[in-house]
DNA sequence: AATGAAACCTGACAGC
DNA sequence: TGCTGTCAGGTTTCAT
């Protein structure tokens, strides 16, 4: 579900409430789906550290974590007694199993310690609740990072397409939209024969732009979503370059969209649906000359454009 | 190499 | 009420 002005909103709300925190103990529920990394690798890369910080990358939301100052020994195997397991009849995992690998074997006495960072990818459904720990423990919850501070950070995704990992020095691929310039835009979708539509959702070449961004960019810049990328003009691919940067920012400055499930980590909605002028207006007339919006579906996604104002 | 279709999951909703 | 079919903001995998 959530695409860069979510991902972004989310991850800012995220790094005002937990930095500088420092996760005590780590479960991890049995669903294999989620994790990208193993359990252990999960585990003994978070548990004692500190948070140093929460940003986004593509649609990815990066931890980084630091060596924990006020290191203690490592916390209890039993766990911490749940009150509730989850429906999906997870149980406790090993506590503190790997703790420390990297750091502990090798005894090598640098100061540098060796950087580790907690990935999360939302996928469709996921969500990242920061909740007191006494809280019900959701449905389709799959991981509790505990506090020190006595909250809980918690990974829930009821679709399972979302993605925990950790990595030394992560990298999501493709350029940041916000970031790229002119000739380095225009040079992306050169030569390429796939619809514009799917070039924009190809995270390997710009990352954050997702179904109903891709949209509304596209209806900004006059582009039929069809249109192989190749066959683009300079000049539309200049106001597609504007209209891109716009819309994210734009959707950014609204707390992202939220039409169903989508709710940032206060629980509260973002603002931005109301401002889609083609995403879900099927049959709807278009805000500017009034045809009605299609919809088509291309690479398996749905599009909706204007056939009059998009050529 | 690039493109497109299918697969991966659960839940919500419309229609019968 | 309950069944069936469709759809969902994403990515990966497997044939062409």
């Amino acid at each position: 579900m959530p695409e860069l002005p979510e991902v972004e909103t989310i991850a800012r709300g995220l790094a005002r409430r937990v930095t500088g925190d420092v996760v005590d103990s780590v479960w991890l529920g049995q669903k294999k789906e989620p994790l990208k990394s193993t359990a252990s690798e999960i585990v003994g890369a978070l548990e004692q550290r500190r948070i140093a910080g929460v940003r986004r990358m593509g649609k990815h939301i990066v931890f980084d974590l630091e060596r924990s100052s006020m290191a203690r020994a490592p916390s209890p195997a039993k766990g911490w007694g749940f009150k509730k397991v989850p429906a999906s009849g997870a149980k406790l995992t090993q506590a503190s199993s790997a703790l420390d690998a990297e750091a502990g074997q090798g005894a090598r006495p640098t100061q540098s310690p060796p950087k580790a960072q907690w990935i999360v990818h939302l996928g469709m459904t996921g969500r990242l609740q920061v909740c007191e720990a006494q809280a019900e423990i959701e449905k389709h919850t799959h991981a509790i990072l505990r506090l020190a501070s006595g909250r809980e950070l918690r990974f829930v995704d009821p679709r399972r397409f979302g993605r925990l990992s950790v990595s030394a020095d992560f990298d999501a691929g493709g350029i940041e939209p916000l970031d790229i310039d002119l000739e380095r835009f225009v040079a992306l979708f050169c030569g390429r024969k796939t619809p514009i539509k799917s070039a924009l959702l190809n995270q390997k070449l710009l990352r954050g732009v997702g179904n109903i961004y891709a949209d509304e960019s596209l209806f900004r810049a006059g582009i039929r979503p069809r249109r192989r990328a190749s066959s683009i003009t300079r000049e539309q691919l200049e106001r597609l370059f504007i209209a891109v940067k716009e819309v994210l920012k734009e959707a950014i400055a609204l707390g992202g969209s939220s039409i169903s499930d989508y709710v940032d980590d206060d629980g509260k909605e973002g603002f931005f649906q109301l401002q889609h002028r083609v995403y879900a207006r099927e049959g709807e007339a278009c805000l500017v000359c009034g045809s009605p919006i299609k919809r088509i579906v291309i690479g398996g996604r749905s599009s909706h454009y204007c056939a009059k104002c998009q050529k």
